[in-house]
DNA sequence: TTGTAGGCGTTATCAT
DNA sequence: ATGATAACGCCTACAA
């Protein structure tokens, strides 16, 4: 005990004493046993983050965050790759269940509202992401509606008549179908009917589907001069595309993208796009766990926290 | 301890037996504390990563396949962010010292070669780059000298006769210095003078610097028609600093990079680079580590591992 | 100020 | 086939 209070810095230790439990330790190369602290207290000092895949723009910068706000409060952050598949997802919600996270950030992907059921779990989750809302856990969301449908004004103000969405499917809530709505929304007040020949999906909103799609648009000879994409791992794409078409950027068609991943400022041509404050996100939904993890009581309702954002304008909309 | 073979699926449990307890862990919504489990074994079943940051294209990718490829062994991946700084690798060789990770995979590039020592520890390491070499641990490096000496090579074969290299600082051994060597040895063995002007440098090898200083180079009027960049991100800067400078790539001047992340191959232009085969390092770096985990004796020689490479022929450099 | 006892949840060992 | 006991390394609570 009294070696546990030297290691500890606690009060009441003679001097002489915490000397030779110091020497003790020197001579002995000794380590504490941080799992073993953490156990003993009913704690692992870790989260778990789970997102689709680190390997991309924005859920790299995502868990950068995310690990640095979190290593604020002295913990440690396990990543979970999921693939953006449902089952996987509710395995590392199980893997919280095990004791083997102090808590989960969950980048939802794969489950959607209808799973909701599934996070009523005892243990602190927060959950990210569109596809589900209103569920048993604090959520942490974009301004997807808003931030689209300024994204689409912004191009409408720069011209654009005939503009494209590229997204993903959008058969559920998720990311796709709310900025989908956003567009419409900003074609709606425009007084711009929305052409469905301009509504154009992906498989998975990536680079190289951007390309794909991109060149597919423009070769059919889809008329279009303002391209609003899902994110902007496919913008990057569809300017790769659109330049393989031989369309100039942002003379013929004005793009604009959405996430403001650090690539976005150093394409050529460089990518207007959303910024929703990546930084108070992951800050606010570490918080939110950590409240959860230090509660002692069920506690509090379940906040749905959505970020703010802003229009960042660059030269792909002739910024 | 029947109850504990049951949950293991061991054998010498009778069929009545086995299913009171299962009805027993289904009524009582039992489950295993893993931490507890790991505990008991003296494991952790988490390794660290510690990398300068997770938010750039190379080490995302890095960790996306590690983590891919610990999971296969049933490892969770906890990521440390060092910020490229020697204290903090420090600090990451000493949380796996006190039995947080099983074992740690360290991205060297704070600490230099005079730190080898602090790398002799009682506990499994991997040391990946090129900042350390023949340290008292296994590691994995890139074929830095030779890849640098293709890519140059390959500037020269497309009639680049003053060729540029934008590296780092390369006042210790590491990435730019080796890389630097080949680009020297490349233009040595082709009869082409190493004009000292050619030879750029930025203060962190990433996007931001690699815009100002392609734009610099080209402002001061330095005289050049190939560029070989330190890494993709540099290079994804030149080409951004190349177009505002009005350089066009690959006509004026041809570009080069050094890794291969996902971007390259969509950018505008598409990016020439070296690829040193990711998947293959890193899991090459977890197995080496597992086999220090896993093996009861001091055991085998440290490995030094060098992947292979091919130079990847883009759009940039004219492919 | 120091030290003893017990517990965290699991597993290994050994006895029944 | 089943179960008792101890151990992993630390901490809390309490006793000396």
């Amino acid at each position: 005990m009294t070696v546990s209070n030297v290691i500890n810095d606690r009060p009441n230790v003679r001097r002489a004493t915490r000397e030779k439990v110091l020497e003790a330790m020197a001579r002995l190369d000794y380590r504490v046993n941080i799992a073993a602290r953490n156990f003993s207290k009913g704690r692992t000092g870790t989260i778990g983050l789970a997102v689709p895949m680190v390997n991309s723009p924005y859920y790299s910068r995502l868990a950068a965050t995310i690990i640095t706000a979190a290593e604020r409060h002295n913990l440690r952050v396990s990543i979970e790759q999921t693939g953006a598949s449902r089952e996987n997802e509710l395995h590392a919600l199980s893997l919280s269940r095990n004791r083997l996270y102090d808590g989960l950030i969950l980048s939802a992907a794969g489950m959607g509202q209808a799973d909701a059921e599934c996070l009523k779990v005892d243990h602190p989750v927060v959950i990210l992401g569109e596809r589900i809302f209103g569920g048993p856990v604090d959520h942490v969301a974009m301004p997807n509606v808003d931030a689209a449908e300024a994204a689409t004004r912004h191009l409408i103000e720069r011209g654009c008549r005939r503009i494209a969405i590229l997204c993903g499917a959008v058969d559920e809530v998720d990311v796709s179908s709310l900025r989908l709505a956003g567009y419409r929304q900003a074609l709606d007040k425009a007084g711009l009917s929305a052409d469905p020949a301009l509504i154009q999906t992906v498989e998975r909103p990536d680079m190289r589907e951007g390309v794909a799609r991109a060149r597919e648009m423009v070769e059919s000879g889809l008329d279009f001069d303002g391209l609003f994409c899902v994110n902007d791992s496919v913008a990057m794409g569809a300017l790769r595309g659109l330049a393989c078409a031989g369309v100039r950027v942002p003379d013929q068609v004005k793009v604009i993208g959405f996430d403001n991943v650090t690539e976005s400022e150093f394409l050529v041509p460089s990518l207007s796009t959303v910024d929703p404050d990546h930084d108070t996100m992951a800050e606010r939904a570490v918080n939110l766990l950590i409240r959860r993890i230090e509660e002692t009581e069920p506690g509090a309702e379940h906040e749905e926290f959505v970020s703010p954002f802003s229009v960042v304008i660059r030269e792909s909309t002739g910024g």
